[in-house]
DNA sequence: AAAGCGGGTTGACACAGATCAAAAGGGTAC
DNA sequence: GTACCCTTTTGATCTGTGTCAACCCGCTTT
């Protein structure tokens, strides 16, 4: 399917967290199709070493100078904005094989926090050699370019939900999303543990923790889903997508 | 102040609507600063024809195929994302120097709407010849990369305002943003025309017109702004300044 | 100049979600 | 193993914004 697979390679682990793109296994999620093998070890060179999070800890805060674009090799991170007259807004969750970072592009300087939700591990990019060297791969650049558009698509997605959306809709969509992203990566589509508080859902859903508590049980007492805790199990995902369908069949 | 501006250059306006980057008075909105004279050429010659809409006239629908990206040249423009299900959220609204399209990279389709809210000239810039180009001059790539992160942290602006402000606070930041913009372009900072209409603003703000126009009418009776249909003028800029500080001194 | 219409304003009322409060559950640190 | 604290749940009440409706204003069209 890919055609950059390499058969025999010696793994490149060093002791460190250094770490080779070409022998990941979220390449596919990271990085184009197509790259050469002379391609692939340019930039293995590249990336530095990795960087080990435990839970709590920040990758990068708001203010901080911008090096580093950052790609989630474990575990899950949220992002927020907070602004000096006290308020905070969780503006994405991060998971494996996911961009962080890009935020401080356009300034030089971080404009938010990512926090590790979970023990996690990321690998660092500096950018500016990545610019460099993309400069040079053809298919790096529209890569970086595709990946920083989809970030803007992502965003607009989020401004609908909090725009037009009542808060079980928000919720629906929020569960399908992750639903989507794990089953992407392996992991069941309809069983997960939230890596989140109740709070963070709410801030990134624009409600408040109550309401998302609410709208938890009354799906569960309507039978789409069971939640214990940060256990969600999915239980009618139809039912839930159909919640996202306004109940009256709107005109164009 | 700019040490690109060239002194003695003879006018390429060709007789259709071929600009120059070059001779463009808003290329301090649009490029990097220092481009030589003979990449500002190369830029000359990838810039197209540019475009004129009428006001109502799409420049890009949502499942269009991606292939330029837009400078505003002159006019004002709204984006928006509609679902299947009838949700319409307009995502922003763009003025002179600002760039359309990006959301297209990632699908090489358009994912939202744009719209001329007022008749409206474009440049087109061809994305496939910007990113040959713009792996040649690295002051180019980077300022694209700077221009894609700059719409990425607007976003986090917006998703903030939506999931954390009530409808005054969120009017308030949108004629602050307005009234800045205007500035940066040599507009009153305390007057102007909206383009938009209540329903566009409350699409924008997750407000429906209704609560628009009524905390319009607010800020009027409050001696902030005065209204007249779509003209505004600032009367009291402190005074909606202080509106986005909460009334209670939160904790950070 | 008149007519028609889209856009805007204002009022009355309804309701979703916020707020305040209390208690229980589970994870973590010691 | 135990105690504490953070997180979650649930209830009662409040309120900001949505909804529905009526009317007005100012364009645009003819």
């Amino acid at each position: 399917m890919h055609a950059n697979v390499k058969q025999n390679v010696v793994p490149l682990i060093t002791p460190g967290l250094k770490v080779a793109c070409s022998q990941c296994n979220l390449r596919e999620l990271c990085l184009p199709f197509g790259l050469s093998d002379s391609d692939m070890d340019r930039l293995d060179n590249l990336i530095g070493c990795g960087r080990k999070l435990k839970r709590g800890q920040h990758l990068y805060r708001a203010g901080a100078p911008f090096e580093f674009i950052y790609a989630v090799k474990s575990g899950f991170f949220k992002t927020d904005v907070l602004t000096e007259d006290g308020r905070d807004q969780v503006t994405g969750f991060q998971m494996a094989g996911e961009i962080l970072g890009m935020d401080g592009i356009s300034t030089e300087v971080h404009t938010c926090n990512a926090v590790a939700l979970e023990d996690s591990e990321v690998c660092l990019i500096p950018f500016t050699e990545l610019e460099m060297l993309s400069s040079e791969i053809r298919t790096l650049q529209h890569h970086l370019h595709k990946v920083m558009s989809r970030e803007i698509v992502r965003d607009h997605g989020v401004m609908m939900l909090l725009g037009t959306m009542r808060a079980e809709e928000r919720l629906a969509a929020f569960l399908l999303n992750l639903s989507q992203r794990f089953t992407a990566r392996g992991y069941s589509p309809t069983e997960f543990h939230l890596r989140m508080t109740r709070e963070e859902i709410g801030s990134y859903l624009g409600l408040k923790l109550e309401t998302v508590s609410r709208a938890f049980s009354r799906f569960q007492d309507d039978g789409l889903i069971s939640v214990q805790q940060k256990h969600i199990r999915i239980m009618d995902i139809l039912r839930i997508k159909a919640l996202l369908a306004p109940p009256d069949g709107r005109i164009g």
